[in-house]
DNA sequence: TGCAAATAGTTAGGGAGCTAACTATAATGC
DNA sequence: GCATTATAGTTAGCTCCCTAACTATTTGCA
């Protein structure tokens, strides 16, 4: 997702509102905005992560996998709830097989999948990071009082069922 | 950005708030989905613009040179107004300029400098992009109320005020 | 039963982002 | 006035994402 450090002030916008007359500035403004802060976000997360040898990519596969009762996956399951790609999948948990945070193992009832699992290795590394993940999380979040934070989820709600717009 | 396809039920939240006591179930929750919503509408925009041989980051170069008056900037103020290194913004304006959206020029007063300026051809492809572009974000953004903007601007700058938590 | 279709996972190749190192030019300062 | 330092841009090599194509295995149906 794109930075977008300088967003539009009121002459460029009314530069581009007179060439395309159906631009409304608040609402560019609003999701150029959303966007923006997002991906700042996004980025202070990757780089808090990062000091812990992991982007969101790697740690979120560990997350998965101890949601499971036996700390087991398949790799379509992961790519699935990961939102990515089997074959991004693939690489994730090559990767984090070689810092022995998962191991691999073959399926004996359907030998062509396979089993991931969250190695004892990889359940230190959440526990080293999640607590202070928490901690800045609860940090950032409380920057909204409780009106705020229902008024968010009702406003993301409402633009999720929009997100087919750009199709 | 990660996709999140499947965000915590309340028995999983559970397993992680008595493991990580400073877990705050609201707060991730918030968190997760403003970052699923977000990575939502910025890939359904990356698929829009994708249908005009554009993503994000060429797209972002075009509409930076339309805003100034003679249409001309250098690699280094695009990458600062872009938020992207100059290596990644060298990369960008090669392929913009293989397409002939943008041409390059070295400046007569400063020989280090080169000019990047928006051709004819790049123009034309934002006259292409805009409209369709400005029409769907109107219809993405009057799902929400003047009230509901406001408000998302309102956290928006709140959260943006918290953008060194994971630093 | 045996062959076609479906499924799981990986590999190959490409895009866009990054940092670090390099080249060319300009500015500064002894 | 020349050497040092700073600046503009590019190149090289990395990550993580993608799609498409490939291999191995299982399923299903004629």
């Amino acid at each position: 997702m794109l930075e977008l450090r300088e967003l539009p002030d009121a002459h460029i916008l009314k530069k581009f509102a007179d060439r395309y007359p159906d631009a409304d500035i608040d609402q560019i403004l609003q999701f150029l905005t959303f966007l923006h802060v997002a991906t700042d976000l996004s980025n202070g997360l990757d780089r808090y992560l990062a000091s812990h040898d992991l982007l969101q990519g790697r740690w979120w596969v560990l997350i998965l996998l101890m949601r499971e009762d036996d700390h087991c996956a398949s790799p379509s399951i992961l790519a699935e709830k990961a939102g990515v790609s089997r074959a991004t999948m693939t690489g994730l948990i090559d990767s984090l097989q070689r810092d022995k945070l998962v191991s691999r193992s073959t399926s004996n009832k359907d030998r062509r999948q396979t089993q991931v699992r969250l190695t004892r290795a990889g359940q230190k590394k959440l526990d080293d990071v999640m607590p202070d993940y928490y901690r800045r999380l609860n940090q950032l979040m409380s920057a909204l009082s409780k009106q705020e934070g229902d008024m968010l989820m009702t406003i993301l709600s409402k633009l999720r069922q929009q997100s087919a717009v750009f199709d």
